[in-house]
DNA sequence: ATACTGACACGGG
DNA sequence: CCCCGTGCCAGTA
């Protein structure tokens, strides 16, 4: 049986280009609605092994999680950019570029 | 088995 | 907007 990991890789594979969901989208769309923090270790964890768009997730509201000292920070946003992504200071615009994938609601976290 | 640690999310203050 | 506590779950010491 596909493992969580195994879900969570072909979840943030389908993210197309130039879009992003959150940690909690990929959480949820793998079936644990409260495995955020697994999808962040799942993410760190991912290796040129098995390549996976990890910079297409970032935090609730478009925030990058990731530590700005660390130097993937600055990474995953050039990343985010060369594809088209726009950003309002350090977070995502989420109005225009959240990946929507059948959610019934929708998302009500776009402020600031 | 207990304690601590995350590339998280969310509600409060 | 930032900082904190709490809930969450697997890996590590």
């Amino acid at each position: 049986m596909e493992s969580f990991f195994e879900k969570v890789y072909r979840v943030v594979r389908t993210i197309p280009r130039g879009k992003v969901v959150t940690y909690g989208q990929v959480a949820r769309l793998a079936g644990r609605p409260h495995a955020a923090r697994m999808v962040g270790w799942a993410m760190s964890a991912s290796s040129p092994a098995r390549p996976v768009p990890w910079h297409r997730v970032v935090g609730a509201g478009g925030r990058l999680v990731i530590s700005k000292a660390v130097q993937y920070f600055q990474i995953q946003k050039r990343l985010l950019q060369q594809e088209g992504v726009e950003f309002r200071g350090d977070r995502v615009v989420m109005s225009r570029f959240q990946w929507q994938r059948g959610l019934r609601k929708a998302s009500r976290r776009a402020q600031s």
